[in-house]
DNA sequence: TTGTACCGTTGACCCATGTCAACCGGAAGA
DNA sequence: TCTTCCGGTTGACATGGGTCAACGGTACAA
């Protein structure tokens, strides 16, 4: 089924060091000599079509993945036919982390447009991470990062009502787009209403519904995938504000 | 306000090596050899008395630990009062890995009775793992772990009905009861009906009309925290058969 | 052992969000 | 360029779970 990927295989050397995403990416805080060595770890790059999968369920772990162009989903399918999304990922992030505990996937992982990845074997990043201190250290906060973020979804999915876990989606997309250098005002989602919706635990009418009545109150400028954010403060404050709910 | 918690500091050796709760815990899958290595890891025991907290929010992240006896509760609280529990930590588990990412711990952990655990400092673990292979390999999969359990739980909030929830959370207790040894059919729950309804993103009243309703249709015997599962089967059916919900 | 505060249960009512349905516009493919 | 279909919006209505309140039992502290 994911035999056929192409696979950009590449003896372009200087993976990481030369990379762009370096702040945002694995080897955030390394120094030079650390990242020299970091080279040689990024084995091949591969490119994903939107819409299919860079790896599903059940797959045979393998490597983590570092996005270098483009944006993904993570999600879990259900028996019955429900999905969960569990995450959205953006360039520099890492992608795979969950295949790790059983070295079988436990997620599907999905381009929400075309993208590339950096292919990073496990089992010699484990090896590598045992000489390169910087490395085990970051590798190490990358998935601590992943913990805590995970932790944040549950406050959002079991406190927080509509509104509220709406607008701390956009702040959370507008922060991790200004990381990237575009505008924090201005941007454009990848996902449809319906995959917002199951990210945050509600129906897409619900997520519709929503962001018209940020548009009345003037917090946002919609234009289908298309958002201004007017009024950042105002989107902060109704996360915060309602107290004694739920 | 954690200063005068007891250090039972401890020449006790052979922290892990003799320990029964081998399989469960961090040691798990890891030669005699390496076994031995560890025992050097472990700094000293602590005993945190219910109720209280083995580690706050913002507290200085130092060192993980290893629960020994007992149980806890982990948390986020929001501002304006609201708590989400994050999650629920039986003998074995790991607590405090949220904190690696940016050295200060990012939630609450509370003993849920009188409790017991290893303290692991968190230099000495990534430095013996960089030379005992088995010890660097299972403590990445515990992180990895952990997320797929946070995982699990997003669906869980995101995708599910209240008696879904309550039921999955049940089957949950009750393979975590089995895998220590204990019955899976009867046990006590050691968290009030408010802090699974937080935890489940449910109010306590949601959470004990559950509980109510199991026990009429004979899924559960219910006795306050005492718990007797009647029907596993049962459960496992009203969290599979509930198409198209959500 | 006794007292008491907390925990759990239950009922009545209400509201936020889900459900169902109709319609519209724009992006992607032919 | 044309066409089609998917994604988004909006309305009307249904309902699961939240809210508020009263009460009873139990486990813990003194």
């Amino acid at each position: 089924m994911k035999a056929t990927v192409p696979i950009t295989a590449a003896g372009l050397k200087k993976a990481c060091s030369q990379c762009n995403l370096l702040e945002l990416c694995l080897p955030f805080g390394m120094d030079d000599t650390d990242l020299h060595r970091l080279d040689e770890l990024v084995g091949a790059r591969r490119k994903i079509k939107r819409q299919q999968p860079l790896y599903r369920s059940g797959d045979l772990f393998e490597a983590i993945y570092a996005i270098r162009t483009g944006s993904f989903k993570t999600d879990i399918l259900l028996e019955d036919g429900r999905e969960q999304v569990t995450g959205f990922q953006m360039t520099g992030e890492i992608l795979g982390l969950d295949g790790i505990s059983t070295e079988l996937h436990s997620c599907n992982a999905i381009a929400l447009e075309d993208s590339e990845v950096c292919v990073i074997p496990y089992a010699k990043l484990e090896e590598l991470s045992r000489t390169v201190e910087g490395l085990q250290h970051q590798f190490h906060k990358v998935m601590s990062r992943e913990i805590v973020r995970d932790h944040g979804v549950m406050m959002l999915l079991g406190s927080m009502r509509a509104e509220e876990r709406l607008a701390a989606f956009l702040l959370n997309m507008s922060q991790r787009f200004t990381a990237r250098g575009f505008s924090s005002a201005e941007f454009h989602l990848r996902m449809t209403r319906e995959e917002i919706g199951s990210y945050l635990g509600l129906k897409l009418e619900t997520v519709s519904r929503a962001f018209s009545r940020f548009q009345v109150e003037g917090l946002v400028a919609v234009q289908q995938k298309h958002i201004r954010i007017l009024d950042g403060a105002g989107l902060k404050k109704l996360i915060q504000h309602h107290a004694n709910m739920r």
